[in-house]
RNA sequence: GCCCAGAUAGCUCAGUUGGUAGAGCAGUAGACUGAAAAUCUACGUGUCCGUGGUUCGAUUCCGCGUCUGGGCA
């Protein structure tokens, strides 16, 4: 039996939902999000979830399962994904991943090894205080010598990475390092995936992004923050730092209005769609659909499909 | 109609004692191994409103025009 899965990726905002939810029809699939906001409960409307009507068209995973007040991360999210894409394999159907999140993407198709520490609460705290007293170079500098290859890769500036690394040997005799993606970029053997990057021109995309933050907005996006907050969620909660969440969090805080929100929010998003675009633009193999080059989605499908099926009819021979 | 102020990057504006210009924001490009919707790095762009004059040289000074604010009638 061949272990064949289909991938789409693609910016926020450019269509994954619904061109997973067709995919999956045609290919009897079902859906594994790689969504590092739409897994968390209670984030509906801000992380923009499949409806109702789109979650009845196909089986979705891993999405609004995880307790937003809880750190997830990566680590976990690889095992789930795991799981489930094995649990369809056994059953012998397609898996289809379909999300935004490339960290996530990336941790199923290359060989990523999380097994090492984990994270470690008091050393974080303990070198976000040095920094914040010495500076950022002083930890880049301490990592500089215990770590010459890591401290190469990471700007002293990025201090989240820089924590990581120091934090990784402090807890393993020196043992582990923070690895490089270079080094990592040795497929999944066990995946045999197809990557299907959709992506419209920047133009489109950009007003997609705008009139979606407007319609997240009518269908009651602060009130949704409201209630998240009431539950007790804060916004030092890592769930609360999503695009749209922070935002509409700082309005409700009163640190200034909601049309500067609004503004926020979207420039965010642009900004985050551009990222994205970078992240895919990675992978090599990836079959590239710019939607605005089509007429219709009828039209992208047929072409999406034909590629698909070519690839799922091979026989595997790996 | 008269008086005053302004017109410079996509936007808001600074500046050039006359030698064709720079900040913020927007934008673009990139990095990424347990926060990733996070975090971090790098980078432009210009008929300096038009027109005539003074000048070796005008975006800068002067005249006229156009437009936009504000005031007075």
């Amino acid at each position: 039996m061949d272990r064949k899965s289909i991938i789409i990726v693609g910016p926020t905002a450019v269509g994954k939902t619904e061109y997973a939810i067709e995919i999956a029809k045609h290919c009897g699939g079902e859906i594994v999000s790689a969504d590092s906001m739409q897994i968390y409960k209670g984030f509906d409307i801000g992380s923009a979830k499949p409806t109702e009507e789109e979650l009845s068209q196909a089986k979705h995973h891993l999405i609004d399962i995880i307790d937003p007040k809880t750190d997830f991360s990566v680590a976990e999210y690889q095992k789930m994904a795991a799981d489930v894409i094995n649990s369809l394999f056994d059953r012998d159907v397609t898996p289809v991943i379909a999300g935004g999140t490339g960290l996530y993407v990336n941790s199923l198709i290359y060989d990523m090894d999380f097994s090492h520490t984990g994270k470690q609460d008091h050393i974080r705290k303990k070198l976000e205080r040095e920094a914040d007293l010495l500076g950022n170079d002083h930890l880049h500098k301490m990592l500089e010598k215990q770590d010459p290859e890591a401290a190469k890769r990471l700007h002293p500036n990025n201090l989240k990475r820089v924590i990581r690394a120091l934090e990784l040997i402090e807890t393993s005799d020196g043992e582990s390092s923070l690895r490089s993606f270079e080094e990592s970029f040795k497929p999944n053997k066990l995946m045999n995936p197809i990557i299907i990057f959709l992506n419209r021109d920047r133009e489109e995309l950009y007003d997609r992004i705008n009139s979606r933050v407007d319609i997240l907005l009518e269908s009651g996006l602060v009130r949704e923050v409201e209630d998240l907050k009431d539950s007790g969620l804060s916004n030092e909660n890592i769930s609360m730092k999503g695009i749209g969440y922070k935002e509409i969090a700082g309005f409700i805080d009163g640190e200034y209005d909601l049309d500067h929100a609004i503004y926020l929010t979207k420039r965010n998003s642009r900004r985050y769609a551009k990222r994205q675009i970078t992240w895919f633009n990675r992978y090599p193999d990836a079959h590239r659909f710019n939607l605005s080059d089509y007429g219709s989605k009828e039209e992208v499908l047929t072409y999406i499909c034909k590629v698909i099926e070519t690839f799922l009819y091979q026989t595997g021979n790996q």
